[in-house]
DNA sequence: GTCATTTATCATGC
DNA sequence: GCATGATAAATGAC
């Protein structure tokens, strides 16, 4: 019973399933009010996966895919970018 | 289904030249990514399976049987034995009820 | 040696 | 058909 369980949980591994759009919203206005340096802590990580309902790995991978491929066409991500920006600038002000 | 390793320059016994072989130390270009055949993959966790930590003459016996390089093989034993910890992580949040909340 | 990371590749969602 | 999350090679800091 624990070896089947045990392979279902390495063959799920890989099957993925997207992150609610809560969360996504919460990565990407971290990612976007850090655009000069896009690289959380440790702390900033745990502290994420628990907003967001992930584990710190997640958090992890989701960063290191959001850097490089913001940086391989940041045109695409403009229209993002202008979005969390204000998002941000209308928190600042309040 | 093995298809064989076609790597660049691994067989070569000449090319292993740092570019223009004169002064300039060059930023080298990373080496592309070169995913192993399954052949070798199950070369190397057997070995794996014997001992996380390989030794320098296993090691180059290794590296020649799957033709790699000695610094791949270097190098997969240490992204293995960090993957083995992510696993072992992974199962204990897994198996616990309440692990970060 | 570990370990965060970069990069390409894989597998899935839709 | 790409978007997206996870994994597999490869690098570099320490």
């Amino acid at each position: 019973a624990v070896m089947i369980l045990r392979s279902r949980f390495l063959d799920a591994r890989r099957k993925r399933r997207n992150f609610n759009k809560q969360a996504t919203e919460i990565l990407n206005e971290y990612f976007y009010s850090h655009l000069s340096n896009p690289y959380p802590s440790e702390e900033a990580k745990e502290e994420l996966a628990k907003k967001c309902g992930i584990t710190v790995s997640q958090v992890s991978n989701w960063f290191g895919n959001k850097r490089i491929r913001y940086k391989k066409n940041i045109g695409k991500f403009q229209e993002e970018a202008n979005i969390y920006a204000a998002k941000t600038a209308v928190t600042a002000t309040n | 289904d093995e298809e064989e390793n076609t790597n660049p320059g691994s067989s070569a016994s000449s090319s292993s030249v740092t570019k223009e072989g004169s002064k300039s130390s060059a930023p080298r270009t990373r080496k592309k990514r070169c995913p192993y055949s399954k052949f070798q993959i199950r070369e190397l966790e057997r070995e794996f399976f014997f001992n996380v930590y390989i030794n320098k003459e296993k090691r180059l016996q290794l590296s020649r049987m799957l033709n790699l390089t000695d610094r791949q093989v270097k190098i997969w034993f240490q992204n293995r034995r960090m993957k083995e910890k992510k696993l072992s992580r992974d199962r204990l949040q897994y198996f616990s009820g309440n692990p970060l909340l």
